[in-house]
DNA sequence: CAGTGTCGATA
DNA sequence: CGTATCGACACTGT
């Protein structure tokens, strides 16, 4: 890098900020949930202000740097234009709370800033850039403000940022040239012309960059172009014209001033001394984390060694982690690989234990899960992870079709092997296998599953390994989600995040990427196992301290493989059923299409919200109701009943909205048909969901590609398309088994309610006995509306219902939902307690807990925004109770098929929808794996409660409901 | 071609 | 102004 000389021998390099369009862009760009301290001050603007301060720094190496701010009040320009800036809202509280401490972390870090009352931050990066480059410094100047481009010369060049703030824009004389077709200096005539929406400033009307350029071009200064207004001619020249006095006057306020007396030399602009005693107070205050400290500090001359971490640093300690580059050794036969693997992985003697020891460990602590909810809270891995070894495979799946493309082992010693799938012979396959049944004990993984699938693609199984660091993570942090090793490495190691490029492979890259070489690809997957091997330190610890390693080892591990079988077999579909329904379902939507368009009388797009807003509430004029969360009117279903029931005398607009009503509900389930067609795989005409262990942050699966968790049960149309789904060959039947108001049994459990707790024991009409007690009248006087009303209030409650919302769901007033809701909580009185403990515990220890442990974080609750902290409020009342719903079910899906399994029953689970299991099941095998099934359900923990479970079995899905 | 908004399906 | 999801389609801006 060259720097700038000046005759005198003076060198530098200036860099000028515009503060407020700094902290403004990164408070915008950042969401404040998840940059908000333990005391609720948000510090996301600060925070990207830093970082992004730091990365230019780190980038351009300034010596010297000064930041603007505005200052409260009007500016010369306000006098001359008293519009200027007129449409701006008021800055967010959260945001102007920040201003002061980007001023102190600025002060600590030793940057000069400054604001001048009467000019803007504007007129103050005027003047610095022009005191840089009269001292002959190279001189940047970091604004989102075009004006600032009139400063651009050879030595001043304008960073704009782009669409990302990340990519920031160098505007050198030839950019300035190159993309407004005018010099620097004669930038502000065309602006002038041209307007500034964001000031307020209008501009000629019709006149955007182009021709305002143009005509510069044509006549060079702006008063000779306005002075040539008439010879233009045409209704631009005219405009031109009229809006003489107006383009004169923008020319003035976008003027910056150059030449303000700040009080200051360029020489006092120097940093790179750090006042440690404020920073370090500052960063605490703000709790930014080791990491983000380092990162903010690469750029100055630091006293080496000092310790930034503040004294309150988290338990535990940040260890700068390094990354060590995997030594890849080279491995061609079986033989060696069994002689490197006794070289470099731990002893399959010793106290590393055999997969069947690691199995056997599992069932036993399964086992205290059957008796006691916390008997598992005390396992750690600790002892077991001084020793171990990484095993990472990678691979493609596509609709139950998985194939192993790369795999590699990695030793705690930093050697490793790589292989190319292509090049496993079968010797090599099965020595693979000895090594995994010998020392999968001690083996970390990162997707369990995922590993399962592709080991599997080449018959290998995987044993259930020692660790896993994608559930790993997803336990210690379920709100955050990495879609690789690298990203979960970057969060939780706070690696920079470099990303792979990603492997070429096939004979011909088309987008002229150079294809990977055996060498790099070995390399590349090697290091993302070094990731893995990390990873597992550092999530070993975590898990640990939280007592979680029990729930990861008996549920989340097992669960992966219960769920891998289930993916691997997948769900019979009868694709010819499939197809009349769609063929139905299509002509039906296109019958209520033609009625509509007919009675629109345009063919407005049914399916777009936009056009048919113009329709109902423009040509139709019908009065809109509700408004959609950006302020446009919405036409959901409940708009249109509701103006469907009110156009009764309006016969186009009825007709209209009936039509419309029935395209919406028909073209629905036919889109839902198709999507489910497409995703049979062809080889056995089944549908295989893939299961998300670690998406859903209560600890619930969720299915994708297809999603066979929201298939239609409401109405019946809907649910004719469960009776598409039947056994396939080889099986008999399907048996639904669900659970029955597992969540309310839960707080039953929780809460110790007495009164909830016989309800659930007396064993008869739940809701009705509820109403009965509720309203204190006998059960056979309970009315259907009172029965339905404590049913909704009931269901509500652990989702944090409102009264509003209760009021608006059973269509009743505020006050009587009011009403409702005291009575309930007189009748329940521990309920209500238990769920205000929730929120509060939530409150004070920052998380909520399941009863297994699985914990979610809350730092909305200490948010000073309402919406936010009453969202937080209702996910810390839901997420427990939830969460612990779907701890029961994967307990009870591991129980299940173990029983299936021991009984040596062909049965097995096929799907898994929240509370229920529908099962695939083989001939003769009715009785008994319902019966297995339902009592690995009903079993799957004991609480104060019985677990009932209602089972149904049928010739297709929709017929073993019961 | 990617990102956002609206809508609607489930537990 | 009830929690947790997934995904199709339309529209918009680079």
């Amino acid at each position: 890098m060259e720097e700038a000389k000046t005759q005198n021998g003076a060198s530098g390099k200036l860099l000028v900020v515009d503060g407020h369009s700094l902290a403004f862009r990164a408070f915008y760009a950042l969401p404040v949930e998840s940059f908000t301290t333990t005391t609720g001050q948000p510090t996301n603007a600060v925070w990207g202000f830093a970082t992004m301060l730091a990365d230019i720094i780190a980038k351009e190496k300034p010596t010297h740097m000064g930041v603007a701010f505005d200052v409260k009040g009007g500016t010369f320009r306000n006098k001359l234009m008293p519009d200027y800036k007129g449409t701006r809202e008021a800055a967010p509280e959260d945001l102007l709370s920040q201003l002061p401490l980007v001023e102190d972390l600025l002060e600590g870090l030793g940057i000069t800033y400054i604001v001048k009352p009467g000019y803007e931050g504007d007129d103050v990066i005027g003047t610095l850039a022009t005191m840089g480059e009269a001292a002959g410094f190279d001189t940047l100047v970091l604004s989102g403000d075009r004006d600032a481009f009139q400063l651009v010369s050879d030595k001043v060049t304008v960073l704009y940022p782009g669409h990302h703030f990340k990519n920031l824009k160098h505007m050198t004389p030839q950019a300035i040239v190159d993309k407004y077709k005018v010099t620097p200096s004669q930038y502000p005539d065309l602006a002038a012309m041209r307007g500034e929406g964001a000031d307020n400033i209008p501009g000629v009307p019709g006149v955007g960059d182009g021709f305002a350029a143009k005509w510069i071009n044509t006549y060079g200064s702006l008063e000779n172009i306005l002075d040539h207004a008439e010879e233009i001619g045409g209704k631009k020249g005219q405009a031109l014209a009229e809006c003489r006095d107006q383009v004169m006057l923008n020319r003035k306020v976008n003027a910056l001033v150059r030449d303000l007396d700040l009080g200051v030399t360029v020489k006092d602009l120097a940093f790179g001394t750090i006042h440690t005693d404020k920073v370090v107070p500052i960063f605490d205050k703000l709790q930014f984390s080791p990491t983000t400290r380092k990162k903010i500090l690469r750029g100055f001359n630091t006293v080496e060694d000092y310790d930034y971490s503040s004294a309150s640093a988290v338990a535990g300690g940040e260890d700068q982690v390094v990354f060590k580059e995997p030594v890849a050794d080279m491995v061609d036969d079986p033989k060696a690989l069994e002689e490197w693997a006794d070289k470099h992985l731990p002893d399959k003697e010793g106290s590393i234990r055999s997969a069947q020891q690691v199995n056997d460990m599992a069932d036993t602590l399964s086992r205290d899960v059957d008796t006691r909810q916390s008997a598992d809270r005390d396992t750690e891995c600790a002892e077991a992870m001084k020793d171990h070894w990484v095993l990472y495979a990678r691979g493609t799946s596509n609709h139950g079709d998985y194939n192993l493309q790369e795999l590699s082992i990695l030793s705690i010693d930093g050697h490793g092997i790589a292989f190319a799938a292509d090049d496993l012979d079968a010797g090599m396959v099965e020595a693979i296998q000895g090594l995994l049944d010998a020392r999968v004990g001690s083996c970390v993984v990162h997707g369990y599953k995922e590993h399962l699938h592709f080991l599997g693609s080449r018959n290998l199984h995987v044993p259930m390994p020692l660790f896993d660091t994608k559930l790993a993570g997803y336990l210690a942090e379920p709100d955050f989600h990495a879609d690789d090793v690298e990203g979960a490495a970057a969060h939780f190691l706070g690696i920079p995040i470099e990303k792979e490029p990603e492997a070429t492979q096939g004979s011909l890259s088309l987008d002229g990427s150079p294809e990977e070489d055996k060498e790099s690809r070995g390399s590349r997957i090697l290091r993302q196992a070094q990731y893995v091997m990390m990873l597992a330190d550092r999530l070993q610890s975590l898990i640990d301290e939280r007592h979680q390693y029990g729930l990861l080892r008996t549920i989340e591990l097992p669960t992966s493989r219960v769920l891998a079988d289930m993916e691997t077999e997948g769900a019979k579909v009868d694709d010819a059923r499939l197809k009349a329904m769609h063929d139905q379902f299509s002509a039906e939507a296109r019958q209520a299409q033609d009625i509509a368009w007919q009675r629109a009388g345009t063919q407005v797009n049914l399916q777009s919200p936009k056009q048919l807003q113009k329709v109902l509430f423009e040509d139709m004029g019908l009065a809109p109701s509700h408004r959609t969360k950006t302020g446009s009117y919405s036409t959901n279903v409940a708009v249109l009943q509701d103006l469907y029931i009110k156009s009764v005398n309006n016969e186009r607009a009825n007709d209209f909205l009936g039509a419309l009503l029935k395209h919406r509900e028909t073209n629905k389930l036919k889109q839902i048909v198709q999507t489910l067609r497409e995703a049979i795989n062809p080889h056995d005409g089944r549908l295989h969901t893939t299961y998300e262990q670690t998406v859903a942050a209560t600890g619930r699966l969720s299915s994708v590609d297809p999603n066979l968790q929201n298939i239609p049960n409401r109405d019946a149309r809907g649910r004719e398309i469960r009776s598409a789904f039947v056994p396939g060959e080889g099986y008999e039947a399907l048996l639904s088994s669900d659970y029955s108001q597992v969540e309310l049994r839960i707080m039953a459990d929780l809460s110790g309610d007495q009164a909830l707790i016989e309800a659930f024991k007396s064993g008869t009409d739940f809701h009705r006995y509820v109403a009965s007690l509720v309203y204190d009248i006998p059960m056979d006087e309970v009315s259907s509306d009172q029965r339905s009303h404590v049913k909704a209030m009931s269901y509500g409650l652990a989702y944090g219902l409102s009264t509003y919302g209760l009021a608006q769901q059973l269509k009743i007033s505020p006050a009587a939902a009011d009403v409702l809701k005291a009575k309930y909580f007189a009748t329940f009185g521990k309920v209500h307690e238990y769920l205000e403990s929730l929120v509060a515990d939530a409150r004070e220890k920052g998380y909520t807990e399941t009863m297994f442990g699985r914990r979610r974080y809350f730092p909305g609750l200490r948010s000073n925004r309402r919406p936010t902290r009453e969202a937080a409020e209702r996910g810390a009342l839901n997420a427990p109770i939830q969460g612990s719903a779907a701890d029961i079910m994967k307990i009870a899906m591991i129980k299940a098929s173990r029983a299936l399994d021991r009984e040596g029953l062909k049965s097995r689970i096929s799907l898994q929808i929240h509370d229920e299991l529908l099962v695939e099941i083989a001939p003769g095998e009715a009785g008994k794996a319902t019966k297995l099934v339902k009592d690995s359900m009903e079993h799957a923990v004991s609480l104060a409660v019985p677990l009932d479970v209602s089972t149904g079995i049928g010739q297709d899905w929709q017929l073993a409901a019961h």
